[in-house]
DNA sequence: GCCGTTTTCGGCCCGACTGTTTTCAGTCG
């Protein structure tokens, strides 16, 4: 049983306690610790087969029931309390409330009343208006549950989130419209997408402003809007006509910081701060923090985080990962900037399958300032992308360096992005490779192999030689999961062999992940952060990359390429 | 049901919008 499905068996769990009138406290504990599982890197299972039922309850939100309950469905595959729970309510009634605008209440209504089961049968219910007829409903209840089913149809449709690259365009259309009102001071995308998360659901955009009605009359009016699904004094919610949610939050200037910090989120680390400062008797909201009857209001985020004893929190460090604790005790890293890169190590020319010559690519690279650039072509292994034999590999390094001569202040290295085959052998010689300036190995066949397989292939590669290690995990967001692998085998060796673990930029990529980053730094590993550019505006995605480095809390120091020439050179020897 | 450098008991994040109410419950982020 994986983590989604046990965190589907708690939410559902939180859905009957709350029916029943349970306490709403354990209602609430119900519905955390879903979210917590089902946002888990680790699997329950490995975390009891590691520390047995007392490493269950380090899990955040997980005590004592809850361990137990755990246990029970990773040994039976199910749990005898749900099982009576489901027999007054059952899971085809629960089903209804993943239809927007459905809760708890409203799902029992219609199953009890109506015997709906299913998201057909309640389409053909508000269709034919007897939903209507109930006590408590009325006309517009219906029109609202099926605008909910279409919203429901499309976001299964769409199944996937948006990755980086989709949302953010449509954000900046929006901040382009907003902005040419003069009445608007500020505007700014946040949620996820300021987080850098490497996923989006819909997007949330916060202004400034002394006239939020005449911003919301006009957003209503924007020719990007699909339709409208929410509309207030300082809020609306619209569907993009690309079919996303679009959140818009309206406040005046002297509490932008506050406006800006609740809705930049996460929920998670917002939920951690207030539960930390109500503690303390302060009420934190979007409007102020409130000490007594005093309010206080932040004009920006700084001053609201220091107000509260903490050290600033980057955006993409606000997970309720830890990042409270460290702010309070002035121990929060200083993470990698988004302009210490100092050279992209990982990309294609014409010669493998890239669009460009060596010379575009330098030349791309002086455009962002960089101080070398390494070119890593596919070796041969790789058939479909004209991958380099030892001895073509060889002449492109010849290549390179001619190259390199017409440049002053600027160094191109010679690389290569070499395959760990399937056995964990590299396919080209260990004699060339210690001809080239440095190489990255990565894993691009076979991609089934069991986890121990796949562990003993990586080690092996890891000791062969190479200085980086391609796009770790494999994944592909959206389309392919990762492969299995023993991370804990494979951090230890890549810091024991000084082998950089890659964060590639590719917003399907980001891989290594964030999580997984801040893993692999506790192991003392280093990272690399490239592009992978097959293309000129492909070096232009390392933002994405140096994100995902943050995210996992990597500075400067855990970064190869945010270094000085002279200091790679001598850690890649 | 969970949790703790004010607590092993007594708390538990905060507010807006919608629809159908005539003061609020349900739902959402």
């Amino acid at each position: 049983m994986n983590n989604q499905q046990i965190a589907k068996i708690f939410k559902n769990i939180s859905i009957i306690l709350e029916l029943k009138n349970d306490s709403r406290f354990r209602v609430l504990a119900y519905e955390r610790v879903a979210d917590v599982i089902s946002n888990l890197t680790k699997d329950l299972e490995d975390i009891y087969k590691e520390g047995g039922i007392k490493a269950l309850e380090d899990v955040p939100g997980v005590g004592v029931s809850i361990a137990e309950k755990i246990v029970e469905l990773l040994k039976t595959g199910k749990l005898q309390a749900y099982t009576q729970l489901t027999k007054e309510f059952p899971e085809k009634m629960l089903i209804l409330t993943e239809v927007p605008g459905i809760g708890p209440k409203t799902a029992e209504v219609l199953y009890k009343k109506l015997k709906i089961d299913s998201i057909d049968k309640l389409a053909k219910a508000a269709r034919s208006g007897v939903i209507e007829k109930l006590s408590r409903f009325k006309k517009q209840s219906e029109l609202n549950i099926l605008r909910g089913i279409e919203q429901f149809q499309n976001r299964t449709k769409e199944r996937n989130r948006m990755v980086l690259t989709t949302a953010g365009p449509i954000a900046e259309e929006i901040l382009d419209f907003l902005n040419k009102d003069k009445s608007v001071k500020k505007c700014d995308a946040v949620g996820s997408l300021r987080r850098m998360k490497e996923t989006i659901g819909d997007i949330d955009i916060v202004v400034a402003t002394a006239a939020p009605k005449n911003i919301i009359d006009k957003f209503a009016k924007a020719p990007f809007v699909k339709n409208i699904l929410a509309k207030g004094n300082t809020k609306i919610s619209i569907t993009h006509r690309k079919n996303i949610r679009v959140d818009l939050e309206i406040l005046p200037a002297e509490t932008y910081g506050s406006l800006l910090q609740h809705f930049t989120g996460s929920k998670e680390h917002n939920v951690a701060l207030r539960t930390w400062a109500s503690a303390k008797g302060l009420k934190i909201s979007e409007y102020g923090i409130e000490k007594g009857s005093k309010i206080y209001h932040f004009k920006d985020e700084i001053s609201l985080y220091n107000f509260l004893g903490m050290d600033y929190i980057e955006p993409e460090l606000r997970e309720d990962r830890g990042e409270i604790e460290a702010a309070l005790a002035h121990k929060l890293p200083k993470v990698i900037g988004y302009h210490e890169i100092l050279g992209d190590l990982h990309c294609h020319t014409n010669k493998s399958d890239g669009h460009n010559t060596i010379t575009e690519l330098a030349q791309k690279a002086l455009k962002l300032k960089y101080n070398y650039l390494g070119i890593s072509d596919h070796t041969v292994g790789l058939g479909v992308a004209s991958g380099l034999s030892d001895q073509k590999l060889l002449a492109h390094k010849a290549e390179i360096y001619k190259v390199n001569k017409k440049f002053k202040g600027f160094r191109l290295l010679a690389g290569a992005e070499i395959n760990i085959k399937a056995d964990g052998k590299l396919d080209i010689s260990s004699a060339t490779l210690k001809k080239l300036d440095y190489s990255i190995g990565s894993v691009h066949s076979a991609f089934n192999q069991d986890e121990a397989a796949m562990t003993k292939r990586i080690l092996s590669g890891i000791k062969s030689g190479i200085k980086i290690f391609g796009h770790p995990s494999g994944r592909l967001i959206g389309h392919r999961n990762g492969y299995d692998v023993d991370w804990i085998e494979i951090f230890k060796a890549c810091a024991k062999y000084r082998v950089a673990l890659e964060v590639n930029s590719f917003p399907e990529r980001l891989d290594l992940k964030d999580t997984l980053v801040k893993d692999a730094l506790s192991y003392g590993c280093k990272f690399c952060i490239d592009s992978d550019a097959h293309h000129l505006d492909h070096l232009d995605l390392i933002k994405y990359g140096i994100a995902t480095a943050r995210r996992g809390w990597a500075t400067k120091n855990d970064i190869i390429n945010s270094w000085e020439l002279d200091k790679l050179l001598n850690w890649f020897k």
